[in-house]
DNA sequence: CGCGCGTTTGAGCATGCTCAACATGAGTGG
DNA sequence: CCACTCATGTTGAGCATGCTCAAACGCGCG
């Protein structure tokens, strides 16, 4: 893994993501200051379980998920972060190692913000310390929603509410494309892969077709009633 | 329902808790200005999903279960708030409602802290800022644990796990007292009661000995290993 | 003593996992 | 452009975990 400076278009990124969006252009500054940038191939690991942390990772491009092991070495996701989205923090400020795996799952770029640095500012400036808030309660509800869904849906359930989750709101039909592998969509939701076949198969019946990772939707009515 | 002004006793409770606990007096008061106290019987449902919330709720005494439900009607818990917890406080800032139910599962005190107020407090006071992103980290930390040891572990070693949780460090062999009914518990830990019994079955052979809400255990070494 | 709630036990069943075979698709090099 | 290859996705069969429903048990309280 190597390391260097940002370069002006990671900082258009970092900006324009939903937690520097709300910051003033001073204090965002403040929170890249010292920030690095690396590059990781698919796979690659970024922390392991019980690392130490002390920074707060941002995906610039690609796409990174959390996981747990369990002792016999299976693996669970517990987040997906897509492009824009911010990791890590939870540890950096309960200063304790990792409590999951991090891992690219596709070709991606990272920024890794100073931790103790933006510890600091939270203290100094409301307006990070509310953006944070922000993220975290973001961060939050999802986590609290996924558990729930865990423990509430049958696989095409959770796949139906997935899809729903990726429409326009109050269009009857519409398409769109998988933003990854099935693969990782399986572990998103909690499934295995085989799993998730079985849920599209049985989803066809409702007017859900899939062709690579394209997915339409004739008949919404019918999914939200599955 | 019948609302009312805090006791002094009330206060020292809040004032103990982990969330106040690190605020300096002043802004712990403020923090107070304007929360009254409702008394609850077991069963009684606090709020609904989709309710509007503009109190931060703190359990001065009893126990909350926070749950969602599937369009059946069955409910899947999301979280158990013992005394001292505070919650609420994502749909506050995220200033959108409920997006669970949360109901006293013994009877209970409550106390409803000002919501705006405590958005306002976050901007003017780091130390309140900083108590809240530290109490959301570890609710964040605890629902992402969850949503792993759900996806990872079996229904015995997910109670070996609550037990081992309750355990004091370092001892080989110790005992405790459920804080309440299992029903409760086979509902934090995601298991149908009968479930929760059948683990507490398998788990005898490792020196588990359950007697009413009395747990032992034998050997921990046991426990871990499950 | 008897009622009622919480817990336990039993039997059958459904969901999703495992493992293995097969199909499809994308990328590579001839 | 096709053949080959590897990775990814699909399908099938069997199995394990935990849920459902029902009945018995035990304890606390009137």
């Amino acid at each position: 893994m190597k390391t260097s400076r940002l370069t002006s278009k990671d900082r258009a990124v970092l900006l324009g993501s939903r937690f520097f969006a709300n910051l003033p252009a001073p204090a965002a500054e403040a929170v890249l200051e010292g920030a690095s940038i690396s590059r990781h191939e698919a796979q690659d690991v970024l922390f392991h379980q019980g690392d130490a942390i002390d920074h707060v990772f941002f995906v610039v491009s690609g796409l990174v998920r959390l996981y747990g092991t369990g002792k016999d070495g299976h693996e669970a996701d517990i987040a997906v972060f897509p492009k824009g989205e911010l990791f890590g923090e939870k540890a950096v400020f309960l200063d304790q190692g990792a409590t999951a795996h991090a891992q690219a799952v596709q070709p991606s770029i990272i920024a890794r913000l100073d931790g103790p640095k933006l510890c600091r500012l939270v203290h100094e400036e409301a307006a990070v310390a509310r953006a944070l808030v922000l993220l975290l309660c973001r961060h939050g509800q999802m986590t609290e929603t996924r558990l729930a869904e865990d423990r509430l849906l049958t696989a095409p359930q959770r796949v139906a509410n997935y899809i729903l989750s990726q429409c326009p709101n109050g269009s009857p039909a519409f398409s769109f494309r998988l933003p990854f592998q099935k693969n990782v969509l399986a572990g998103k939701l909690g499934l295995a892969p085989e799993a998730l076949s079985r849920a599209f198969s049985a989803l066809r019946q409702s007017g859900v077709v899939v062709k690579g990772r394209l997915i339409e939707i004739r008949d919404r009515e019918a999914l939200e009633r599955f």
